[in-house]
DNA sequence: AACTATTTATAAGA
DNA sequence: TTCTTATAAATAGTT
């Protein structure tokens, strides 16, 4: 059905293989639906991209439904998978699926933190593996924009520091007969402070949600992606996680 | 598809209805398959009949793995089932402690799938980079580990093949008077078979488990790590996860 | 279970 | 992604 007969591999273009994938996924979902209209059937439906994107359809009942029915049904002949602990019907229910719920989050977690990956097929390695590339990326990149973000503040900080600086000292120059050095001296300990986290002092002094700044105890990865933006300071104290590029 | 305009709605005629299920439901059957083949995606159908009986089918993979892997993604992603219904003083106590251990295995979850991560600090988002990055080479690495291996195993058997063929054609060679070619021929198209995934087809054709073999629709990166070992192949056919190097 | 007249699905192209 | 169109495929009703 289509401009061609259909050859039963693998397409090999990644592109035609995501429209066909997209288009024949609708067209099953649609089968599903159909059948289950019309002949009274309950239907499941779950298919992983080769990304491992998920898609889940059902019909006639809910998912969990038909999920738990099959397993009934399935493991009909089999051992009895340790129904134990009854004796509140209801919430031992409810707490056995949080149970399972657990289960399998913990098992992503693992396999997330790349743990436990022995069992795992070929095709599952990858489809974590394109996972952890994607999160990598992304935690990367929003690293990278706070860290050029904190600098920016920082310089601006600064930037007024000085302003108020040479303010002030225009103003002791102008009185220095009456008070000779006692103020000059402390501003200058005050104009650069040593850069300090803001969010260690409790008052709001800037607008902006208080910044941690990470350290970078890692392979030199920080110039990386978005982060392009390379922000030169004059001679301003630097945050200890940024490459020291000028040698003030 | 058919003589008549489909209406959807429930076939009220009991023959009428069980034809066209079986009918339906192989053709269901057929278009998983057809999209787990041509799109390398992992398909489970489970469908009970309006007398119900179950029909399962699966491709890519056993249905026990996908319905692991599907609750462990839907439950990674799903929302937290009402703390709700807290009478009985003791289960309720135990649910609502699954439940808040819920949340914060979500919660991880989420941000080691690099979601939700714009509330996180620098301090905490190179904590994530390094965890992820440290995960990510693992899979890589096991990913790998396992491609080689797969690849190696093929060209054994591949090997295997090639001797039979060749043993084999040297008895068709000293009896060729008897029988000219047809036998030869035969032999020619099945020396090397196309590569089929294993699981495809029910029976334990190889004593080796069924290898679910992946693609590689991302970046060029399987030649990295510890996969440095380079495996040439002859005129094997190539799983179609592996760069082909030799221009065959 | 086979056979067709039709309807549907969809591959390719835009 | 969505729309269009030519064609392959599925299948409803029939035998």
């Amino acid at each position: 059905m289509g401009r061609g007969r259909v050859q039963l591999r693998r397409i090999e273009n990644k592109i035609r293989r995501q429209v066909t994938f997209s288009k024949r996924r609708t067209g099953l979902v649609k089968k599903a639906q159909e059948i289950s209209v019309l002949c009274d059937a309950d239907v499941a439906l779950i298919v992983f991209s080769p990304k491992g994107k998920l898609f889940e359809y059902s019909a006639g009942s809910s998912m969990e439904r038909i999920l738990n029915r099959y397993e009934r049904c399935s493991y009909a002949g089999q051992e009895i998978p340790t129904p134990s602990l009854d004796s509140q019907g209801e919430c031992s229910t409810e707490c056995s699926k949080l149970l399972r719920m657990i289960d399998a989050m913990q098992i992503s977690l693992r396999h997330l933190k790349g743990e436990e990956i022995d069992a795992l097929s070929i095709r599952e390695l990858q489809g974590l593996e394109m996972q952890l590339d994607t999160s990598l990326r992304r935690t990367r990149s929003k690293k990278n924009q706070l860290m050029v973000e904190s600098l920016a503040q920082l310089q601006k900080k600064d930037k007024e520091l000085k302003e108020l600086k040479k303010q002030l000292t225009k103003k002791v120059e102008q009185s220095e007969d009456i008070e000779p050095q006692n103020l000059s001296q402390g501003l200058a300990s005050l104009a650069t402070p040593p850069c300090e986290q803001p969010h260690l002092s409790p008052g709001p002094i800037s607008p902006h949600p208080p910044l941690s700044i990470g350290d970078t105890s890692q392979r030199s990865d920080v110039g990386e992606e978005d982060a392009g933006i390379l922000v030169r300071s004059g001679n301003t104290t630097l945050p200890h996680w940024m490459p020291r590029l000028t040698g003030e």
